[in-house]
DNA sequence: GGATACTGAAAGCAAGTGCTTGCATGATAG
DNA sequence: CTATCATGCAAGCACTTGCTTTCAGTATCC
């Protein structure tokens, strides 16, 4: 692809996650991507036109990443794949945290691009809850887990890891991850049959 | 307080929700308020004071709210007290859920309303975990189990539950109330002294 | 060398923005 | 009745924003 429009690109990703789209200001674009203002308009119609593709690309590559670390088909230890797993996809909300939350304010006035917004949200929480319906098939977990809920909590989890430790750190002391890898212990904890339940301390 | 001070008020709060900081403007704001522009001047020194005042005033009323159903001092029983209190913070989130979303996005615009914006969560975190650890203080946790941590995922869950089903309905079939009371079970769940444990099916 | 394609610089335009000024009007208090 | 006060209305100002037009420069391909 044109190097001009690579950087128009990502230039405007850059500023759409920090300012949302009123305050992505096709000034500023062209200005972050080296570029003139009325270079912009000769490679993308209009303001919407490239920060939609903008977004576009931006999501469909976090899908495609997220795609090549799949949890597996079969599940056998809950601990040993679930969790490195739940850390990969913090990892990579929390590096997009601040475009997430413009994303969530905008959600009203960008109703072209909602499918490429959610796109990857509804790709974890869809492979959480394969991954935990094929565990509890194989007896993996507790019988009355609901593996429904259980992926909600979990995405809640990523979701509020994701986002707060900007916005409230001190709450978070001894990092966001840390912080999460305990929530997900008591999730843990509690879908694990009886028979493995933890009784340290 | 004068009527049209408050009128100005409501509508500054309305339009700041939907809109934002930068989307709320004057003119919009005097509109709904059925007032003339050169009042909202007249009134509050420019547009910052004006929903500074907006976002402080809502804020206040909604600590307020919550303080007046506090958690009991002296916990007896996790499932009677935590989860109708659980229940009223979501219905109050869930209402507030544009505003909420619209702040998170604003946050580094607005370091001037941090304490406002992040009060009411700060207070219900706390709430739970002070709640959390008296109980364990009383032998009504399982043991090992990590206050912190519990209170970290039910707040999760409290703001997953606001804020995401406005935005993936579909993920949230039965509504967003009967998805978090199951994610309440499961956290109940895991925390709830072994002698205790449902073995329900 | 000439045609083509891409770019930058300068200027501008119509609409919208925060905010101000000047003046007229109606209600209220003394 | 008069003085005060809050408000509406019309106009405007300086600035921003999305987008356009015109012209000139430069690299590339044949």
């Amino acid at each position: 692809m044109d190097a001009t429009t690579e950087r128009l690109l990502a230039a405007a990703r850059e500023i759409f996650e920090e300012e949302g789209f009123r305050g992505a200001t096709t000034r500023k674009i062209a200005a972050r991507a080296g570029v003139n203002e009325v270079t912009l308009f000769r490679h993308f119609a209009n303001k919407e036109e490239l920060i939609g593709a903008a977004i576009e690309r931006g999501h469909r590559e976090a899908v495609e990443r997220l795609a090549a670390h799949p949890l597996p088909a079969a599940p056998r230890d809950l601990e040993a794949e679930l969790r490195p797993y739940l850390r990969l996809v913090l990892r990579a909300f929390s590096a997009s945290g601040r475009g997430v939350r413009t994303a969530l304010a905008e959600w009203e006035h960008l109703p072209a691009f909602h499918a490429w917004l959610m796109g990857p949200s509804e790709a974890v929480l869809a492979e959480i809850e394969r991954y935990l319906r094929a565990a509890a098939g194989s007896g993996l977990l507790r019988p009355g887990a609901d593996p429904a809920a259980v992926t909600h909590l979990l995405v809640a989890a990523l979701f509020s890891h994701g986002l707060l430790p900007a916005m409230m750190p001190e709450r978070f002391e001894g990092g966001a991850e840390a912080s999460f890898e305990r929530c997900v212990d008591v999730v843990l904890d509690a879908i694990r049959p009886d028979r493995d339940r933890r009784s340290d301390q």
